[in-house]
DNA sequence: TCCAAAACCTAACACTAGTTAGAAAATAGG
DNA sequence: CCTATTTTCTAACTAGTGTTAGGTTTTGGA
């Protein structure tokens, strides 16, 4: 048995994870073949030995960011009993979001930064994807209202959207070794729910402050607002 | 009288509007001052009588971008009565902000697009501006809690980053020619004070679709999720 | 130990970037 | 019309870009 092409898989790894953290800081076009390769401990001509472009590259960026927040979202969704209100159902969606995009948080940043700036083809491509993700969110309300656990005046569509986008600009502020992430979890979904105003039975948020977490060189700030 | 230097502010302009529209396509460093001076009608060479460096010019969007809005915000606030509750201002502020982003598009898109590659010391600046923007926000809700409005257990940190995160994502989907800016403003200040389940007196969202506006070139679509 | 496959490196190619100096054109007041 | 000022253009320089061909080292099984 010829086992030809078995590039290992860690070498590969480790050259995708340094395009991540390049890519994040410095978006598409502001990325280097060779800023890449320091990164990884290589040289530039090495790369080409695993992705036959920049644009190979980041494509497989692209894909694992948007895919690690569908398959997370999908897995936790399923693993609720089938009845699970439609609230539990939001909070465990909004769980699930956030602690994808934490956990591969460099492809999320560079997803932000470079998805605007890239080559058309693949933009389409990954925005496909995303829009699927979208209709995800869509099914998890629309069930939720006909259950009638929503005001009949609530827009489901502009509700998806302000949700979608307030996760998504999670990213830009929280910082691991803050504010845990079931409790933004549970106090956004206690936000989009009941509202400021409304008597929510959320318990107050412990300000909890674990390990300082080890000083990995981060992403540039882009301030809250 | 010698009235040495008044560069025409006409096509200083020009050079910035079109400055905004590339740094919005293509990020900070996919832009070049070829592109720049392409989209305004001039050579490359000629952008340096107007700004002095790529810098200068990225500098000028940026301040613009968080500019506008900030001022905006703050004017709608001002022409409140004093007795506005909480709610009103809250809702003022959400319609100022997303008229803002929308008015200056270009530049709040450009904004989101290249201020994370910008050079620290561009960055710096204008994240202290917009941080600034933050506390703006953070004063409105902590009046309408001191007012009673909010439920006890509210927390209002996250709830600013929840509602900003959200406005800034706007961008990214929202288009001319669909719903109004005074819709979605309702239905968002809606959301956050009395949330999905709330009993909000909110009126039926009507779908207005006003004239097709002009079908100038836009940004790339990012997908709404 | 030997050797083929895998992994990496070197050195270069064609091209494009921001920027500049100086010439040319447009403009406006007298 | 003349001329001084403002505005734009041309043409180039240096530095850095993605990519490649071909050589060198490393690795792991026989």
């Amino acid at each position: 048995m010829t086992k030809k092409l078995a590039k290992s898989a860690i070498s590969q790894k480790r050259v995708l994870d340094a395009a991540a953290r390049i890519f994040r800081d410095y978006g598409y076009a502001g990325t280097t073949m060779r800023a890449i390769a320091d990164e990884a401990d290589l040289r530039a001509g090495s790369i080409y030995y695993h992705y036959k472009s920049k644009d190979d590259l980041i494509s497989a960026v692209l894909d694992i960011g948007i895919r690690a927040v569908t398959d997370n979202v999908e897995a936790a969704l399923k693993s609720l009993p089938d009845t699970a209100t439609g609230r539990e159902r939001i909070e465990a969606a909004i769980r699930a979001h956030l602690s994808a995009i934490i956990e591969v948080g460099d492809y999320t940043l560079a997803t932000r930064r470079a998805l605007g700036q890239v080559p058309e083809a693949i933009r389409a491509r990954n925005t496909r994807m995303r829009d699927q993700y979208g209709s995800v969110w869509q099914k998890i309300l629309a069930d939720a209202h006909e259950r009638g656990e929503f005001r009949t005046s609530a827009n489901l569509t502009l509700a998806r959207l302000f949700i979608l986008g307030a996760l998504n600009w999670t990213v830009e502020w929280f910082k691991p070794g803050g504010r845990s992430i079931d409790d933004v979890a549970r106090e956004f979904a206690s936000v989009v729910l009941d509202g400021l105003s409304g008597n929510g039975a959320t318990a107050a948020i412990a300000q909890e402050v674990p390990p300082p977490a080890k000083a990995k060189r981060s992403a540039p700030r882009i301030s809250a607002a």
